[in-house]
DNA sequence: TTCGTTGTTCGTCGAATATCGAACAAGCTA
DNA sequence: TAGCTTGTTCGATATTCGACGAACAACGAA
């Protein structure tokens, strides 16, 4: 478990937060963080196998979507939305409210229990 | 020259509008497009071979994000802006905004005569 | 130290993508 | 009809992506 690349606020590419952004299974993943609550991974259910879960999370990570803060052997996962708006206003919004509406990534959840 | 398909309105698919957005290259000829006039394909001008600027504008075309004409021989794009607006408010104005900013796709422009 | 938990990384696979040049098709034009 | 122009389509490559299971690494607990 190596510690994670973040890419500055002035780093994030366009393009690559666009690409992060085009996969159902991330827009849920960013849906279900759009409440700009901490979550722990362990929480986060989508139907596809935990390493291919982890991938997807890498590629938000990659892009700058994403946050992730590791205590012990547990990790936390956050949106960077203030970051993502001040490079890109307005972007998240719009894509979370098109999400929203069309229910695209709703195969994502939280676990029932908040594990 | 077979007649090509776009998607209707209601068909638009959120992510694959993120992925045709996803590449710097077709976020430039969305540039280009976004004042709403209508331009000839060979008005186009960007650093690649006219088969993968081809490539590049029937992603864009399926996807929903521009609308072909023909006429005799000849092609002529629009965006879709309305029809974009009305299914993902807000989402081509961010990129258009974010990707003015940061000079992505500044690699296509228009033909310096009209052509 | 020995487990058990928690994510990451690795190796692999098939599908999709980006790119090019060449060949092609559809209309004009001579 | 014979060219010319204009894009599209066709291979051919090279790369990337999404998915999986298995192996691994890091840490806490017993």
């Amino acid at each position: 478990m190596r510690r994670a690349h973040h890419p500055a606020t002035e780093e994030l590419s366009l393009p690559e937060v666009m690409a992060a952004l085009s996969d159902p299974l991330r827009i849920g993943l960013v849906r279900v963080l759009a409440d700009g609550a901490e979550r722990g991974w362990g929480e986060l259910r989508a139907p596809v196998a935990k390493s291919t879960l982890s991938h997807h999370l890498r590629v938000l990570r990659d892009a700058g979507v994403t946050r992730t803060r590791q205590e012990g052997t547990r990790c936390f996962v956050t949106l960077r939305r203030q970051d993502l708006q001040t490079r890109f206003p307005g972007l998240v919004e719009a894509l979370l409210a098109a999400a929203g509406a069309e229910g695209v990534g709703s195969g994502v959840h939280l676990a029932p229990g908040g594990n």
